[in-house]
DNA sequence: CAGGTTCATGAGTATTCCGCATGAACCAAG
DNA sequence: CTTGGTTCATGCGGAATACTCATGAACCTG
C-alpha cells in the first residue's frame, strides 16, 4: 500500500483514522461509510488494516455492532485532535497564500451544528478551494471592528450601528413545530393544544415568548405554560426533548433529522412561523471577496444547498421553500436572545 | 491521487509532510531524499504537490538551494509536531496491545547481562505475548511487598523470612573457572596453580573467599593469594579480565562467549563448583501467572534453554546438564555478596 | 420462514507514490 | 572558455494504495 516515505510500519494512515474516528462515531462501518461518502467495504477493510498495523483490536465486534475497546477508546480522542489539527495547520499557513480563501463565518450554534455543517460538504465539492473559520454567536458582530466575512443569525429589528450598510440575504424562515420524545406522547391521534399544556413544556430561556405565542389562542394561563425545564439554547432545549424530559417547541430544521430517525415525533400538527427567518448578512467589503461570493450564491442558489440526506439525484430545496433573492439592505437582525417583534404568523388548525 | 476517505482538498498526505519536513532539515531535496531513503525525484513532487495543495510557496528556490519561506517557517513546527504526534499516539495505543504480559524479574546483574537476557528472545519466539521488566538486585526481594513475580539468584542458606514460602527451582550450577587474556598467559600448556598465584589475582569483593577455596590444597599464603585489583562484581571482574589486568574467577556461564571469542583464556584445566546453583524464586502467587508459568516452564525445560549460539537444530541443555525439576521450598538463597557455606567441591586434576 | 442489515472478503479499477532518465541551471576547477 | 559535478523539475512507466461491486455468513425482526 501506499504507505510513502520510510514511514514506519506502525504509523497509521490518514484514511484509517477517518475511518476509525467515523466508526467510533457512527458504530456500524456502514453509518461511517455514509458519513465519510464511502462504501462500507472501504470503512471496514480500512479499519481492519489499522488493527493490524497497531496489532490492537479498536472494536469489538457485537453482533452487528462496533463498540470500542479499551484501546480504542484511549486512541479515539488522539486520533480526533490528530485529524483537527492537521487541518488546522493547514488552514493556518494558508493564510499566507493568496491563492486560498478561507471564509469566516459567525453563526447561531445550534443553526450552525444542525444545518449549516452538515450541509457545507456539498460546498465544498462545488468550491474545493474554499474553507471555512465557523465561530458561535448569538449576537451579529460588528463588521466594521470584527473581521468575520458574514454572519447566518436570525433577522430582526434592532442591533443599532453594529449592521450599518450590512446586506441581508433571507435563507429560510423560521418555522416551530411542537416535538417530543415517542414514550412521552399518548397513542393515537396527536395531542390538542390543552393536552398539550399538561405536559412539562421545555423553556428556552433566550426566547421565553414562543410557547406563550404558539398558546395565544387556547386561553392557557401564562403561568402554566411557562412551567417547565428551562435551558439557555435550542441545542440544549432538544437534547432535553430527545431524553423525554419533555415537549418542546424546536425550529423545524433544527429537527428534521431526529424526526426521520424517530427519536422525536411531531406533537402537534400546527406549526408557527416566526417573522424572523434566518438571514446571510455580510458588510460591502465581503461583496469583493470571491470565497464569500461563491458560498452566497451557493445558499441562495434554489438546488445548491440539498436536504441533510442528500443524494446525487435528489431534487433541492425540500427545506427551503421560499428563500429571497434580494438582500434587504439597513435592517438589522434579531438575535436569538431577543423578543421578536410583531404577530408570528400560526399555520395549521387554529 | 490516494488522498482517501472525504479529506479536504487541502489536508496534506503524510508522505508531503515528511518530505517538507526532512527539507527543511537538510536544505535541498537531495539530500532529503537520501535521508528517507527515496530519490530527489520523489521529494521534489511531493513537496510541489504540498505546495500545489496549499497555494502556499513553503520554500524558495534559491539558485540550487531551498530556503523556507516565512509560510514554511511558520508551518514547519506545526508538520513536525504533526509527524511526532502521530507516532507517538500509535506507539501509545500499541501499548494496549494483543493480551500482552508483562512478567517482572529481579535478577543478579551479570548473570542477567550475560545469561538471561541472551537467551529471552529464544523464548519471546515461544511467547511472543509476554515482555519483560527485567530489575538488578543482590539480594532475595520480599515477596510480600515487592510486586516482583519471580527472582533469579544463586541459592544458599540465610535471607531470613524474606523468602517465606517462596518456591525455588534450580537452574544451574555454579562452576568457576579460571581464565584470563591470551597476552598474559604463557605460552605453551596451561600454568599450574604455583605459577598463577604469581600472576595478580583479580578479586571479587562481595566473593572475597573464592580464591582461598580455589588455593586450598596448594598451600599458597592468604596474603598473596588476596593480593589483586579488587572489584564488586562479577561484570566488573569479567572486564579486568578482558582488559588484561589479571587472572580471574568466574562463573562458566558468565564467560562462554568470551571463551569462544578468544578474547578470554582458559588459565586453569581445573573448575570449582559451588555450594550455592542459580535458582528461580517465586511466591505462591506467581504460579497463577500464566506468564510466570510459561517462563519457569521453558527455564527448566531440558530442550527449551538453548545455548547462546543457539541454532535451529540445536540440543538443547549443552549448558544446563542438570535442572531439577522440584521446587526446594522454603530455603532461602545466599546473595552473591555472602560467603557461601561448606565445601566448594573441586574438579579436574588435584 | 422471508426480508433486511451488518461485517468481512474476493476480484477488479482508479489513483497515488515513487524510480529512472533527462534537460536546464548553477558552481568550481583547470 | 570547457569540463565535470550537483541541483531541481518533469516525462514516462510500474508498483502499491484506496476504493467499489458483489457475495457469503451472521444477525435481527415480523
Amino acid at each position: 500500500m501506499n504507505q510513502g516515505m520510510t514511514r514506519r510500519n506502525y504509523t497509521p494512515t490518514l484514511p484509517e483514522l477517518q475511518a476509525f474516528a467515523a466508526c467510533a462515531r457512527q458504530g456500524t462501518a456502514t453509518r461511517a461509510g455514509a458519513e465519510l461518502g464511502l462504501t462500507q467495504s472501504a470503512i471496514s477493510r480500512a479499519l481492519g488494516s489499522l488493527e493490524a498495523r497497531l496489532g490492537v483490536a479498536l472494536f469489538h465486534r457485537i453482533r452487528q455492532r462496533l463498540a470500542l475497546s479499551d484501546a480504542g477508546r484511549a486512541f479515539l480522542p488522539e486520533a480526533e485532535r490528530l485529524l483537527a489539527d492537521l487541518d488546522r495547520a493547514a488552514l493556518t499557513v494558508m493564510s499566507f497564500g493568496g491563492h486560498r480563501d478561507v471564509l469566516r463565518l459567525a453563526c447561531l450554534p445550534t443553526f450552525a451544528t444542525h444545518w449549516l455543517i452538515p450541509r457545507l460538504a456539498g460546498f465544498q465539492r462545488i468550491a474545493p478551494g474554499i474553507s471555512f473559520d465557523i465561530t458561535a454567536t448569538l449576537t451579529a458582530p460588528d463588521f466594521d471592528r470584527d473581521p468575520r466575512d458574514a454572519a447566518i443569525l436570525r433577522a430582526g429589528p434592532g442591533a443599532g450601528a453594529t449592521l450599518r450598510g450590512a446586506g441581508q440575504d433571507v435563507l429560510l424562515e423560521e418555522r416551530l413545530i411542537v416535538v417530543a420524545a415517542p414514550a412521552l406522547l399518548p397513542e393515537g391521534d396527536l395531542p390538542g393544544d390543552a393536552a398539550l399544556s399538561q405536559l412539562p413544556l421545555l423553556q428556552q430561556a433566550t426566547r421565553p415568548d414562543l410557547w406563550l405565542d404558539w398558546f395565544r389562542d387556547a386561553g392557557t394561563a401564562p403561568t402554566r405554560i411557562l412551567r417547565g425545564p428551562r435551558f439557555e439554547q435550542f441545542g440544549m432545549v432538544l437534547a432535553a426533548a430527545r431524553a423525554g424530559l419533555g415537549v418542546a417547541l424546536l425550529p423545524e430544521v433544527l429537527v428534521a433529522s431526529d424526526l426521520a430517525s424517530g427519536a422525536l415525533r411531531a406533537a402537534s400538527p400546527r406549526s408557527m412561523v416566526t417573522a424572523t427567518p434566518y438571514v446571510l448578512m455580510a458588510p460591502p467589503r465581503s461583496h469583493d471577496l470571491p470565497a464569500f461570493t461563491a458560498f452566497r450564491d451557493w445558499l441562495l442558489c434554489p438546488g445548491a444547498v440539498p436536504p441533510l440526506h442528500w443524494s446525487q439525484a435528489a431534487p433541492c430545496g425540500l427545506d427551503r421553500p421560499a428563500a429571497a433573492r434580494h438582500p434587504v439592505a439597513g435592517q438589522g437582525p434579531s438575535p436569538q436572545g431577543q423578543t421578536p417583534q410583531g404577530q408570528a404568523r400560526k399555520e395549521g388548525k387554529p
